[in-house]
DNA sequence: TATGATATGCTCAAAGAGAGCATAATTAGG
DNA sequence: CCTAATTATGCTCTCTTTGAGCATATCATA
């Protein structure tokens, strides 16, 4: 049994969310994402990746899971004789310590169709009409492609899935609407990136808001105390969602995530907010229970 | 920026259903997952190994999906100067065609703590003995270890969950209790693989349990038609659960996800059940829509 | 024809989710 | 001090979903 050789690297989708907005740690003023060597120093990639993240962003990261493996032969980097294999992991960073420095991007300029806290995008008419055309310009697989899009975009009865952003980003790549796919710039949707790092960054995006919930990470992107708004906001921001306030609350605290700090905070120009701090305890009671979306329709 | 260099594998964890019984396949009399090179002639990994399974099987491949890639250090098969990077894949293969061939073992052989459709094993009780006396052995860490004993094996109230297979092996591989962790093979539990192959596999095993319970993804183990209870019993055999019997059909004919075919069977020795097929139109309509678990106390 | 077995239909209660009304506790402005 | 605006927090009500189990249908077999 033979083995393959090939070049190895790291890419990292770091996440924080400061201000309500999603961030994405980049490099090359936000033309890529942070990436480096796979290094054989240490024990685990894990804490190889953790280190070296720690060492360039000066922030320590607080959860980090592997993503996926990208290893396609048309990957744009590749060098002869050898393919190039990129592990990508998603990272959070706490809200204070991977602030508003340069490097952080709002993940929403890479995605604007992702964002709906403010009702439905404008660009998801443009986006509709192009993937109108691009459905009908092949007759055989015509139908096929609408019912596609329809259900992507949430157009097909079963409204929008916050979920599904990599589908989409998938979906307009193959249409040819960003300029990662050869496109011209000037038909490009969204901020476009290096290589294939937007599709990367879409990974993330769509796995850490399907994260979210069944799993309480959230609170690796808060800081040690906040109020439940700051933390329904930082939800809302993840999912490009507006929730419901009261029902979030309800369902917050009967899962018991977090208890009373006993301080108050009153930044915000109304009663005072109970602050409130996470139950670290409950990573070992229960490993599940995440934080359940109860949408609204504002 | 360097980049590094690592030999690299692809090691696949391909699942079917046969009687009633999940089977894996392997290689070495049970003893390995199958693995291979990784072929640089094929423009993406998913069908450099689709035709490699092939070949080696001689069986399509129905839902093939990336699991994890492993690069630990301290891995078995490392050779000097450089690191072995093993990239995991999923794959599930069509009862009829993955048949009782050797090289397909029940993967209860290697988990025989994880089958509750007879019931509670009766492994448990010495699982759970020598976890506790593990627990106690180090002071320090000892009612952390407790609770985690209790949380992963379902006796911290909140009954066994089938989701938490890989959390399950990782606690016995740290407690000491398989010999892939160096214990001698007294010690161990359940059938033991060479190097961390038994850790993929309850990778793999840990998918496909969470998976069918969002994704349509069971119709891939299925033939052309089947009966309602085929299709629960594969289920059933998967999560390693009982299911309710009409509380199953309910959530099947609600969703939508299967249509009949007009037959019947009879072979059952009651009344002859209806055939149905998978509607493969949901898999455009709603990428979602999984099989729900509708559990019972039997 | 009676019995056993599986298939299939239906009901009922408890739990969960979606929406919205009402009250409390502040700050800003007259 | 009084009032409006603003955010926090408590509570209710309805509709759905889920868990359980009873009842009936349709076959094979003794």
């Amino acid at each position: 049994m033979t083995i393959g050789f090939a070049h190895a690297e790291l890419i990292a989708v770091l996440v924080a969310v400061t201000g309500d907005e999603p961030r994405v740690m980049t490099i090359r003023s936000g033309n890529a994402l942070p990436s480096g060597p796979f290094e054989m120093g240490h024990r685990t990639l894990q804490s190889g990746l953790r280190e070296w993240v720690q060492e360039q962003t000066e922030h320590p990261v607080g959860y980090l899971e592997q993503l996926y493996t990208f290893a396609d032969r048309d990957r744009n980097n590749d060098i002869p004789g050898g393919r190039t294999i990129s592990i990508s992991y998603l990272g959070l960073v706490n809200e204070q310590s991977g602030a508003g420095r340069p490097g952080w991007h709002g993940w929403y300029e890479y995605f604007p169709w992702e964002d709906h806290r403010q009702g439905r995008p404008a660009v998801l008419d443009e986006i509709m009409a192009r993937l109108r055309s691009w459905a009908d310009a092949d007759p055989a697989r015509r139908d096929h492609r609408h019912r596609r899009a329809d259900f992507t975009f949430g157009l097909d009865g079963g409204g929008w899935n916050e979920d599904l952003a990599l589908q989409r980003y998938e979906l307009l790549y193959e249409a040819g609407l960003v300029s990662e796919a050869g496109c011209g710039a000037e038909a490009n949707l969204g901020r476009a990136m290096f290589a294939d790092h937007r599709r990367i960054l879409a990974t993330g995006i769509a796995r850490l808001r399907a994260k979210i919930k069944y799993r309480p990470v959230v609170f690796e992107l808060m800081p040690e105390s906040f109020t439940l708004l700051r933390l329904q906001r930082t939800i809302e921001a993840l999912a490009g969602l507006t929730l419901h306030k009261q029902n979030f609350r309800r369902l917050i605290e009967q899962q018991e995530l977090v208890e009373e700090t006993g301080g108050t905070e009153s930044e915000t120009g109304g009663r005072p907010a109970k602050l409130f701090r996470f139950r670290h305890t409950v990573l070992e009671e229960r490993a599940l229970a995440g934080t359940k979306l109860p949408l609204s329709r504002n």
